[in-house]
DNA sequence: CTGAAAGCGCTTACAG
DNA sequence: CTGAAAGCGCTTACAG
């Protein structure tokens, strides 16, 4: 009770107290060497009696391990980024870990900064789901640091060292592609984030489609699935869409008006789905009667709007907890293979999917 | 390059390289005291070399400061706390800070962990969002051990030194429910998590419906409309629902089931309005033509679903970042006043909203 | 089982 | 402006 208010009791006050050596109160408070019964409880009632609180900042200095992991994700508010923490928090507090949180806002020099910080707080491992997939110098570094990396979601193939973690991208895609296929679509539109990348020829024809981002991956999965059925890939029937809601509302209405012979459109992601399926309500466009669509992610509202949404769902709890879980193997041994681990989406088929009709009224 | 793999360079490396003591190569790069420029230069550049990354633990031992936040939330992945999240995270990356974050799961004990090892790890402060508004005794230690307190949505009276964050959930859900009664509904519904306090009565007549937690303040909010307007309040009319969509959903169902004469219903948070949605949609309910609706938390389905819903918003957003506001503020002055600070909700009318029918069939 | 000494990587007075 | 010493609160060998 009592004592200094602001300072509060260390190791020294507490074997003082017990009448033993620091040493021996130590050993007594953290469990290690060897004790007399006696004496620990001597010295645990001292420490009870100060109201007495390790200080782990003194322990880490000495032991070169924080028990913490990183977390560096673009933003913390996103459905998916939301639920994977989750996996990340329940399998982190499993093994006794902490996290220590950063949100970019997708921005890489906070990205930058947020790494730097976290290798100063001397965290055991970093999860990240990196800004770019090329400028990721600040990264590699960690390396040199015995930092270990598991990336979530987005791949960094620079970083040889790491982990990576993510659904299989161009599969899922694929899936909800061949799905409209088989009811009989052949003019498929898509509402994507991404910008196929420079080499997607050869992207096509080899597995590297999984070291893509997601949102090219997905594309990359589009065309894939209708090169495979023998369909024609064209730019016209790709909308690229920033990724809000409003301005997916807006790429889906002139994707929809400059292309008046599609039958369905694919979103390659939760936010852009809400955006599209707001843009066929408010064109008044009948789904699936007029457009059959496909969204990305099962959230809250798929089963809520009318018709309930066909969805690509991801396992976002999962990829977080196996994020954790990587970076976690990595820091047990840091000498073992990193690993690529590939978890698969799941098509829900629902009623936002039908048969084309013959002719949609342009 | 090429220097121990494991072990990063420390202050001594750089002294060495540079030729100068640790002292002047610590004030160099720490940027205190005095150094010269050529001094500076060169420490900078060995540093460099070196690839030195500095030890914040060993300077947090030191001026024991962390420039760390805990926060000790119930669930990361629910819409509210992870859009507060983002608000946390801005002010604090605004003010230089981190965070160290657990999501608790709305188990006490789990709670008691993550407060005690975000003490012993010294954060400077906690933003806590606590499970228990009377099992506080883990957060009223804090005060002890110099470290601040932010309550972000639920109170915590005992925690004397805290500042508490919130939206007047009772004049927010008056509100909410002015508005029904506004259109002439008389048998409104409430579909909520909370039990009545058992002071209720009191509490009627008192403004401590703010330190009650959220959803029975806002129980309360409906019982001040109803009172008001000289409604009777009936115990048949509250539907208590675990918070999940299912359990509301079957909440709702039998709420209306055994109360024909209801003409309205108010849902106390998101996820219930959710369930209590999907409920009338199930039972083939008309809205607002049988029975007006208005949900609590302005989601992305809410404009969505068809009719619109009405809701109560909350700004979850600012509720994060004025949670840390006051965290910093009470870290800058540990002998300030703590505050209770109240942000508003808004009343969004939508479509699912409108005058009763004369009588719904039963 | 227990204690004294050294040290983790820095910062903080205090001399020069 | 620069350096040597002490110390933050612990843990780690090393003696007894």
């Amino acid at each position: 009770m009592s004592r200094s208010p602001l300072h509060s009791a260390t190791i020294i006050d507490v074997a003082a107290l017990a009448g033993v050596s620091k040493s021996t109160a130590a050993r007594a408070l953290a469990n290690y060497g060897s004790v007399s019964e006696k004496t620990r409880e001597r010295v645990e009632r001292a420490a009870k009696e100060l109201g007495y609180q390790p200080n782990s900042l003194a322990r880490s200095m000495i032991t070169g391990q924080t028990h913490t992991l990183g977390v560096v994700i673009p933003d913390i508010s996103s459905h998916f980024f939301a639920n994977a923490m989750r996996g990340v928090s329940t399998a982190a507090r499993e093994a006794g870990y902490e996290l220590l949180l950063s949100s970019t806002e997708g921005d890489l020099s906070l990205e930058r900064r947020a790494i730097e910080l976290l290798a100063a707080k001397r965290v055991d491992g970093i999860i990240v789901a990196p800004v770019s997939t090329e400028e990721t110098a600040h990264l590699e570094r960690l390396e040199n640091q015995g930092i270990a990396v598991a990336l979530l979601d987005r791949p960094a193939p620079q970083v040889k060292s790491a982990s990576y973690v993510s659904v299989d991208h161009v599969a899922a895609s694929s899936m909800a592609v061949n799905h409209l296929i088989d009811l009989g679509h052949r003019h498929i539109g898509i509402v994507t984030e991404a910008v196929m990348p420079p080499d997607w020829q050869e992207s096509l024809d080899t597995a590297d489609g999984t070291l893509l981002r997601p949102s090219a991956a997905r594309l990359v999965g589009y065309r894939d699935a209708l090169r495979s059925a023998g369909i024609r890939y064209r730019d016209e029937y790709v909308a690229l869409s920033a990724y809000a809601k409003t301005s997916a509302r807006a790429a889906t209405e002139r994707l929809l008006r400059q292309n008046p012979q599609l039958t369905a459109i694919y979103c390659t992601d939760s936010e852009l789905s809400a955006g599209s399926f707001a843009a066929l309500q408010d064109m008044n466009v009948a789904c699936p009667k007029e457009i059959s669509l496909i969204g990305f992610d099962d959230q809250d509202w798929a089963t809520l709007v009318r018709p309930r949404l066909t969805v690509v769902e991801q396992p976002n709890y999962q990829l977080g907890m196996a994020a954790a879980e990587e970076a976690l193997a990595a820091i047990a041994d840091p000498e073992g293979h990193r690993r690529r681990r590939t978890l698969n989406g799941r098509l829900i088929v629902r009623d936002s999917t039908g048969r084309p009709r013959s002719g949609r009224p342009a």
